[in-house]
RNA sequence: CGGGGAGUAGCGCAGCUUGGUUAGCGCGCCUGCCUUGGGAGCAGGAGGUCAUCGGUUCAAAUCCGGUCUCCCCGACCA
């Protein structure tokens, strides 16, 4: 174990300030840099390669679950957005909007989507005709736009890159099984593949998406105590489909409006990950969507070149077949100490280092970025080692996440005592709540704090409590925090 | 969108109060030698429309105004 200290220059602790320890670390181990317009960044090969893991990885699941990818236009009517004027007024203050094609005023201005529902809802009633159309299950990877006055790089930009699924369904039940599902779905894979625990439920009526029946949410604790919404899953009823009359004729040859969801992950997923995992040495990436798995840090001493390399390059290729993303940093410039540090900022879960000493012996050594422990392992091995610690890193950066969470995640029935952790711990707050949005908003004012999600599996006897503010009868057990 | 702070070499900063030769420093970068198991050393070198536009002045990084961008704290949101 060597000392945190001097490993990571120019970059501020977190412990000291979180706000410039994420942004400086985004720029400096390149996932990100600023465009010259407001709110705006760049994702940078080793952030996008980051994306790409997470679609790679979510698209399978998507498509698992008997989901389809297309894509729909980028701009929308004015007048289509008008239609659902609930939806339309949640997302008002934040449409960009095109006024001008080439020389010619347009005569109806076009929005740029801050989300597809609108278009979406259009085409499904010209393709949905009778219940044998159904389900309709449409997902797209896409980019988005939403004016944002206060903007961090992935945690909210203006434009950022998601993916959203649409689907239409005969009955209510299967429109809310489908929003659960899909939940579900997104649980399951931030958990798995991010290594980052989240809270599932549901939200309050006043943290529902614009025009939907209702709301369901992950959230996950990032660790300056902020939660983070990481994904959200909306059944929305029958609202779209009335408003776009997008309607079939039942197996009673009944006309029914169709019942729909929508639901989305973004960009957003990467900053949660920086947050979650990184430490004041830099970033700290799970194996499962690192961009690299495995950096080869050859000890470059004497003759390196004729001795060590040729070994270095052919571990390489066998972790290559294996289809790992490994990395040889063979550069002549940097010293094996640089790259040390370097690899760590940059959250590399593993390093392997080879030197003639390791040549001699035929063995080599690795070095876990979760906890800095280094393993010799003999040649023979290796292939088998790699994957295991790779596995077992994975594991351990859940672990250490949940335990973050569990002891950051408090329970009370005291306003006074609420007010007091949400000032100085923050974290999770379990606490009863009358289901009142009155009461709801005067928390929000007083400590900050909003009701994130009102988690599933309710205990026994919540009626019995008293909500947190009021004192009315308890409705629900929820889970509130600060948010992002 | 309100309140506060900032923009000088790739990065981090000094210089600005009190305008005046050639705008400095550390790191990084380039060349060479030498090194390399936790961010090596020496020597030489390159790199700046001082965010941007305008104003004041004989003279502006420095004074005044507009604009853009970033950061922090609030109201709104993936």
């Amino acid at each position: 174990m060597v000392k945190e200290e001097g490993f990571v220059k120019q970059i501020t602790p977190k412990s000291e300030d979180f706000s410039r320890w994420y942004v400086e670390l985004i720029r400096r181990a390149e996932l990100a840099d600023y465009a010259p317009l407001k709110g705006m960044m760049v994702i940078r090969p080793y952030g996008y390669s980051i994306w790409e893991n997470i679609q790679r990885l979510l698209d399978q699941r998507i498509k698992a679950s008997g989901h389809q990818n297309a894509y729909f236009p980028l701009f929308i009517p004015e007048s289509f957005l008008k239609k659902e004027t609930e939806h339309l007024q949640g997302f008002s203050p934040e449409v960009a909007w095109v006024t001008q094609g080439g020389q010619e005023e347009l005569e109806e201005r076009l929005a740029v989507r801050p989300t597809s529902e609108a278009i979406i809802g259009y085409m499904y009633s010209k393709w949905i005709r009778s219940w044998r159309d159904l389900p309709v299950l449409i997902n797209q990877w896409a980019n988005i736009v939403r004016w944002e006055k206060v903007t961090r790089p992935f945690l909210r930009t203006t434009e950022f890159l998601w993916q959203e699924g649409h689907t239409a369904h005969e009955t209510r039940e299967e429109a809310e099984e489908e929003t659960r599902l899909i939940l579900e779905m997104y649980r399951e894979f931030v958990e798995t593949e991010l290594a980052i625990p989240v809270i599932a439920g549901r939200k309050t009526e006043r943290e529902k998406f614009a025009g939907a029946m209702e709301t369901y949410s992950i959230e996950g604790l990032m660790s300056d105590g902020r939660a983070l919404q990481m994904g959200t899953s909306h059944n929305l009823g029958q609202h779209f489909s009335r408003v776009f009359n997008i309607r079939f004729e039942d197996r009673q040859q009944q006309l029914q409006y169709v019942w729909q969801t929508s639901w989305g992950v973004s960009t957003r997923l990467v900053g949660a990950l920086v947050m979650t995992h990184g430490d004041d040495s830099g970033l700290k990436f799970p194996p499962q969507v690192a961009p690299i798995q495995v950096v080869i840090v050859p000890i470059s001493l004497g003759n390196w070149k004729e001795k060590v390399l040729p070994q270095a390059q052919k571990i390489s290729s066998l972790l290559r077949e294996q289809e790992m993303r490994v990395y040889l940093d063979a550069r002549e410039e940097f010293t094996p100490g640089w790259k040390f540090s370097e690899w760590e900022m940059r959250g590399v879960p593993l390093r392997l280092e080879i030197g003639p000493r390791d040549v001699q012996n035929n063995q080599v050594v690795l070095v876990r970025r979760d906890n800095r422990e280094k393993i010799t392992v003999p040649l023979s091995e290796v292939v088998a080692k790699v994957h295991q610690v790779l596995t077992e890193i994975q594991k351990n950066l859940f672990h250490l996440a949940g335990q973050f969470q569990q002891e950051n995640t408090c329970q009370t029935e005291d306003y006074q005592e609420f007010k007091e952790i949400i000032e100085t711990k923050r974290g999770f707050l379990k606490a009863y709540w009358c289901g009142q949005t009155t009461c709801e908003e005067k928390i929000k004012e007083e400590t900050q704090a909003t009701i994130r999600v009102i988690p599933f599996g309710q205990p026994e006897g919540v009626a019995t409590h008293k909500c947190l503010r009021c004192g009315a009868k308890a409705q629900w057990l929820v889970y509130f925090a600060k948010a992002y």
